[in-house]
DNA sequence: GGAACGCTTCGCCCGGGAGCGAAGCGTTCC
DNA sequence: GGAACGCTTCGCTCCCGGGCGAAGCGTTCC
């Protein structure tokens, strides 16, 4: 639950006792836990009871403590396909995170359609670099190249995003890197699951990548995955 | 035993027992799993094993879980003192450890009684300094000066020790410095006993300082204990 | 007002992990 | 060689904590 609200969002118990597969009064009681322990902070909307990371440093905690034990601790075959599932492609919002969203971000910026940064997530930094999802400490543009290709896709590139703006990003804990969000990153994940290139999880938020995704990422767009 | 290696130093199973409070075989239990994990790395000399953090991410795992869960370091009070207890003096074999014991090795360093090295344990060193009691390479010596103020107290100086043959020595893990043993340790540690400046705690190897015992080792031995 | 919904609290079951002592193995000391 | 020592393994007990379903409380919708 701690690793799903790890990008800063706010989720309703029912969603996170969803992700974490257990039953709502299961994660009822470790979100009060958490609560009460300082990890997380509540809100409650309603009849819904949103939670969130209590600050930067939880975000810190679990980024180390998934430094140190990176291997998932499997219980159960199911859990740990899904949880894999998840790590290897998912959807953050409305763009794509995890290992595909940030082999996306590489790809890009190595063939030059995106300039102003490494995708590297620079933990020594000021700390300006929020934990909520959209950063905008790192100054990353679309270059007229990187526009041109993406429209060859059928990707919307947005007016705005063509040039004059800086492009949004999420910082992908798992992954310690950056990843693309804002109208780029929506309309690049939408399209890409237009081409058949990607299809999402029966349920949750993973996506996985067919085996046309595979080769067409390869050959059209430089990304290569594991 | 994660907090007490947390500043890098090497200690054996039975220190980290003491250290957390448990019966040597749970602490070995644990260890073992920490080893497994890949957070603690473990190296065999002797029939001691000594184990120490595995690198520095597992320091900076603690310190970041220090600042998200500050609280309560001391479960027990008994617990707590009878580790101090230990800490502050005990016996190893048949001389005294713990910070008595290396005070006493600083005191007559200082003092010129012995001569040879500067009682400090280099973890840098290579290897040669064993983990296991008598310690050789370091050619302390006990001096003319040194012998007669040992006599002067009672103490039955060994003769092959007044000035032939280098001094035996221990390292002492929690202080990482060198105390004496062999025969002048046995025998000094005997009259410190004797003169009633020590007492035995009743059960384990800690050794209580009197105050009789606190007041004759600063005036004739110029030891200062904290 | 009634029903569905979201969440929490309560009571219960159950498995696993923590803890210990005894015993075994290798090492060191006398 | 014998004894003490350091550590580990094994077998055992016990209790904590996770998990679930049922029930209760507050909110929203029709």
């Amino acid at each position: 639950m701690l690793l799903a609200l790890g990008d800063g969002r706010a989720l309703p118990a029912s969603v996170l006792a969803s992700e974490a597969g257990v039953a709502p009064s299961t994660a009822s009681g470790h979100l009060a836990k958490l609560v009460d322990g300082g990890l997380l902070a509540v809100t409650s909307q309603g009849r819904h009871r949103s939670y969130r990371l209590a600050g930067p440093h939880v975000g810190e905690l679990l980024e180390v403590l998934a430094r140190v034990a990176p291997a998932a601790p499997v219980r159960s075959l199911r859990e740990g396909t899904r949880a894999q599932a998840v790590r290897e492609a998912r959807t953050c919002y409305d763009h794509l995170a995890g290992r595909l969203g940030v082999a996306l971000m590489q790809a890009l910026i190595g063939d030059g359609a995106i300039t102003g940064g490494d995708g590297r997530h620079r933990v020594e930094g000021d700390g300006a670099d929020r934990l909520s999802a959209p950063g905008r400490d790192v100054d990353y543009r679309l270059t007229r190249a990187g526009a041109r290709r993406l429209a060859t896709l059928g990707v919307e590139v947005p007016a705005v995003g063509a040039e004059g703006t800086p492009l949004r990003y999420c910082v992908d804990w798992t992954e310690q890197a950056h990843h693309l969000s804002g109208p780029l990153g929506r309309a690049l994940a939408r399209r890409l699951l237009e081409l058949g290139w990607l299809r999402r999880a029966e349920r949750g938020r993973a996506v996985h990548v067919t085996d046309l995704g595979r080769r067409g990422l390869e050959t059209e767009l430089a990304v290569r995955l594991a």
